[in-house]
DNA sequence: TTTTCTGCAAAACCTTTGCATGTGG
DNA sequence: CCACATGCAAAGGTTTTGCAGAAAA
């Protein structure tokens, strides 16, 4: 069992009867090595460096795709674009702190919250499925600059 | 010094040299009646029951207007409509729990989060100013029927 | 009277969708 | 070949904005 996410999409391609295309296959491949939050029209500009016919609808279809096999994840961190990122065994659960001065998103994980969730749960009488946490402020360049 | 937000607004107003009117009086005192989440469009449905004529684009710069007097917060859980809370002090650090299954907003509380965020902040070096915390799963009334 | 505000409609914004064409299996 | 995928452009939804008339100071 393979543990490549570009081999899993292949595998769910596979198996629902869809179809390997070569933009597919570069989207994947340029969202999945971008470790990052990105926009649509992000992954489209790193995706016309090598293709530049690729359209920001195949991108977002794409993207979409990734969903639904459970390859990646969508969020607005509040400014009106969805950002999209890989969703991985590591990393499900990892937690954001967004800087407010210069827009940068961190990923951090802590042990502790996965704990903290439980009690709360238990104690409104909730099933908590996934959670999310996010600290907004100033990161440690912008606070220098204050 | 008071702590009604409708006299807040009032001052504010007054003192950066706009002007009170009808539309903004009753759009701020039914948003702070109702405790809630609100979209904009049920924001108008609330107020248009006292004034048929208000426009949605009146609800929405008075809602941007309160949170640039501070008094509101403009946030989006993930379904694509921007949802707007009053910002108090007894409330201004609560979290939410949402239910996945009937879409209901609840609102909690944890003092173990604020200590939380503040280890987290020091072990990365970043200044907090405000967090968000959400739970997402099944409320208690969901839970029962699965 | 002067500045701001409102309502309307149009624009802007991101995202989705319809359609004709292209392409994988 | 047939079904699915693509690119384009148009449509979709929410939020913003331009403008002329209305209202507050």
């Amino acid at each position: 069992m393979s543990n490549d996410p570009l081999q899993i999409l292949q595998n769910y391609v596979q198996s629902v009867g869809l179809k390997t295309t070569k933009q597919r296959e570069l989207i994947a491949k340029v969202f999945f090595a971008q470790n990052a939050h990105l926009k649509a029209e992000e992954v489209l500009e790193h995706v016309r460096k090598s293709d530049q016919k690729i359209s920001l609808a195949t991108v977002y279809r794409t993207l979409k795709l990734l969903q639904v096999c459970g390859l990646a994840k969508s969020h607005d961190f509040g400014d009106g674009h969805a950002r999209f990122e890989p969703t991985t065994d590591q990393d499900a659960h990892h937690d954001h702190f967004i800087c407010t001065a210069c827009g940068k998103i961190t990923e951090f994980f802590s042990e502790q919250i996965e704990q903290l969730q439980n009690d709360i749960a238990d104690a409104h009488d909730f099933q908590v499925n996934y959670h999310r946490m996010e600290l907004y402020g100033f990161c440690s360049d912008c606070k220098k600059n204050k």
